[in-house]
DNA sequence: AACGCAGATTTCGATATCGAAATATTAGCA
DNA sequence: TGCTAATATTTCGATATCGAAATCTGCGTT
């Protein structure tokens, strides 16, 4: 143990301290507020999807591929669309689908309509997997919210869907 | 060229498909209407800040690290508090501090309080980067918040703030 | 004061990721 | 049709990350 044990700034504080700083680095502070506090939550959810995901033996860019395909809605998803996805190279992805290939998770098929693509999906066990993630990463989410009334969740979720509406037009 | 030239969903389209499967798969309504929205966005803004990145040719792990440093605010930073807030192992973060020290942006020094520690600082490089990248990072963040007024960027904020200030007890 | 335990950092071997080049297929055009 | 440019994926060598073990310091107990 080291001789002063400093007690570790609140999440609060931090994100108090990260916004003036960046407001002083030259930061709109209406800007600074919604962004810094979106980023904050955004990875103080994945250390906690990090843990539960040990259980089921997966790593965060595996679990972004289930994700994706779960989310397809009969979409078909290719290599190269999940690695931008994932923000991660093409390259990469290659062997993150093989090795989810050997564990049965995805199937990989040749596209009928283009010989060059290649369409990625969900196996059976990959859903079952998706399923048991997705309940219990719920449990910690609605634990992160429980602050929230069934009002203010709406509000708030409404305020987030504006800005997500906005996104694609700012795709130059 | 593909045969089938598929237009990309929106990411509108592609939030709102991925709440109704979270749905599906057993997660509450109101839960994931904001957890969906949050993780997306922070993705979005993460591949936009890589582009970014790459003029300053910083990984977004030394990002993190700087930005990390940056808002801590006078408090000591070791390496180990760097790799947590990072989302990485100890191990990894000494080969970053090492390779972010030979190009000068930021300083070990060990502790005087207590000799098994070691404090890492920006130097006035490392601050100078970090001051570049936020006034670069605020213009692209202004677009993304350039659909909400002053007033509803407000509320955004102090919904996001109540639920920042609840993470602390989360923490088991 | 000496001992052993706990914490912080680094070292080391294995694995994952990256970027560039290679391969294969398709689209557009003469 | 034949040719060239563009796209999707994989291969390959270099780098980054991981987890376990090693090293070192400081704390607490006897």
């Amino acid at each position: 143990m080291p001789t002063t044990r400093r007690r570790p700034r609140s999440a609060q504080q931090r994100y108090q301290e990260a916004v003036a700083t960046y407001v002083a680095a030259g930061g709109d502070e209406s800007v600074q507020r919604v962004i810094t506090a979106v980023n904050s939550l955004a990875r103080k959810l994945d250390q906690w999807y990090a843990r539960q995901l040990v259980d089921l033996d997966l790593t965060q860019g595996e679990w972004a591929v289930i994700a994706e395909l779960a989310t397809a809605d009969g979409t078909p998803v290719t290599p190269s669309r999940l690695a931008d996805a994932g923000n991660v190279a093409a390259s990469s992805m290659t062997h993150r689908l093989d090795k989810m290939t050997e564990r049965g998770l995805v199937r990989r098929s040749p596209d009928p309509d283009n010989r060059t693509r290649v369409l990625v999906e969900l196996t059976d066990d990959g859903w079952g997997v998706f399923e048991a993630a997705v309940r219990e990463a719920n449990v910690v989410e609605s634990d992160v919210l429980a602050g929230l009334g069934k009002k203010q969740r709406a509000e708030l979720a409404d305020l987030l869907e504006v800005v997500i509406a906005d996104l694609d037009a700012l795709e130059t």
